[in-house]
DNA sequence: ACTGGCACCTGGGCGC
DNA sequence: TGCGCCCAGGTGCCAG
C-alpha cells in the first residue's frame, strides 16, 4: 500500500496518539522482516517516551531520548492504533503497547517492511544516501536537470531512484509524467530544463493532492484499518492501460520499465 | 559511476 | 473447488 502520501498520512494519524506516550512493552512476533529485527529491540524501547514522529522518505522515525525507532512499511505494511483487547492477526508482527491504553500495531503480510533501532538520531546507512524530499525546497527543476545530464536511464526510473529524489513510487511517477506530458521511457539526460520544471510541479501537485485526500481518513485512524489504500485521487494514467486518454482520447499504452508496470499516452507524452 | 536485473514474501485474481 | 500462473503500491544489492 504505501507510497509517500500513505506514509505521511500514517504519520499524521499516529502522531497525536503516540507522541508523549510511554512504551509499556514492545513485542516482536516475527523478526523475519526485510532485515532481521535486532535482538534486544524490545528492551531498548521499554519505558521510553515517544518525543516526536518524523518522516524521511518513506521511513517513519519515532524519536526517543535514547535513539530512534525507524520503520518502513515496504509494499504491504500498515500501522494502526488498536485497543488492547484487539485480536492479533496472522501478519501482525510488531506491537508497541503504550501507557495511554493504545497499541501501535505493525502488520505486514509480505514482510518487505523493516524495523531498526538507531542509537543516534538520523544515523543509519539506509538514510545516508537519500535524495531530497519531493515537497521541500531542496527539490528543484534545476537540480533534476543537473543530476540527469549524461544519464541514459528512462526518466521514470530516474525519478523513482531514491538517490535522486525520495518518495516517488510507481503510481505517482506514472501520474506525474502524464501530467507533465513526458514519455516515461524518454532518457532522463535528454529532457530539457523547461520540461523538468513541468515535471517538478507535477510531482509536487500529485503528492500533495494525495496527502490532502489522505487527511480525510485521519478521523478513523484509531481502531480503523490503518490501511488507506489508494487515495481517491483520480488517477489519470496508472491502471488505465487500453482506456482512452482523458486529454486526447488516444488509447493509453502499457509497458514495463525496470520491472514495473507503466501506462502512458503515446500522443500526449513525448 | 551507471545500468538493468534479481531478490526478498504473501495473497488475490484469473484461466483452465 | 482446486491448481498453477501472474501480478502487486519498495528498494537494496549484484554483476557487467
Amino acid at each position: 500500500m504505501p507510497e509517500l502520501p500513505e506514509v505521511e498520512t500514517t504519520r499524521r494519524g499516529l502522531s497525536p496518539h503516540v507522541v508523549g506516550a510511554r512504551v509499556d512493552t514492545a513485542t516482536v512476533r516475527d523478526r523475519r522482516m526485510r532485515w532481521p529485527v535486532e535482538p534486544g529491540l524490545e528492551q531498548r524501547l521499554r519505558g521510553q517516551t515517544v518525543r516526536q514522529l518524523d518522516r524521511r522518505a518513506k521511513y517513519l522515525l519515532f524519536d526517543f531520548d535514547k535513539g530512534q525507532l525507524m520503520i518502513h512499511l515496504g509494499m504491504s505494511g500498515s500501522l494502526r492504533l488498536v485497543e488492547s483487547h484487539a485480536e492479533i492477526g496472522k501478519h501482525d508482527h510488531f506491537d508497541l503497547s503504550l501507557d495511554n491504553g493504545l497499541i501501535m500495531r505493525f502488520r505486514d503480510p509480505r514482510r518487505f517492511g523493516s524495523i531498526h533501532w538507531l542509537p543516534i538520531h538520523g544515523e543509519h546507512s539506509l538514510l545516508a544516501k537519500l535524495g531530497p524530499e519531493p515537497l521541500s525546497d531542496e527539490l528543484s527543476a534545476g537540480y533534476l536537470f543537473e543530476r540527469s545530464r549524461g544519464r541514459s536511464v528512462a526518466i521514470k526510473n530516474f525519478i523513482m531512484d531514491n538517490h535522486v529524489v525520495v518518495g516517488v513510487g510507481n503510481i505517482y511517477a506514472t501520474e506525474a509524467l502524464f501530467r507533465a506530458g513526458i514519455s516515461p521511457k524518454k532518457a532522463a539526460g535528454k529532457v530539457g530544463l523547461a520540461r523538468y520544471q513541468r515535471l517538478e510541479q507535477a510531482i509536487r501537485a500529485v503528492l500533495s493532492e494525495a496527502i490532502q485526500q489522505g487527511g480525510t481518513t485521519l478521523r478513523d485512524f484509531v481502531g480503523g484499518t490503518g490501511d488507506a489504500g489508494y487515495f481517491s485521487l483520480s488517477l489519470q494514467a496508472y491502471g488505465r492501460e487500453g482506456e482512452p486518454c482523458e486529454r486526447c482520447g488516444t488509447d493509453m499504452k502499457g509497458l514495463r520499465l525496470g520491472q514495473r508496470a507503466t501506462v502512458y499516452c503515446p500522443k500526449c507524452q513525448r
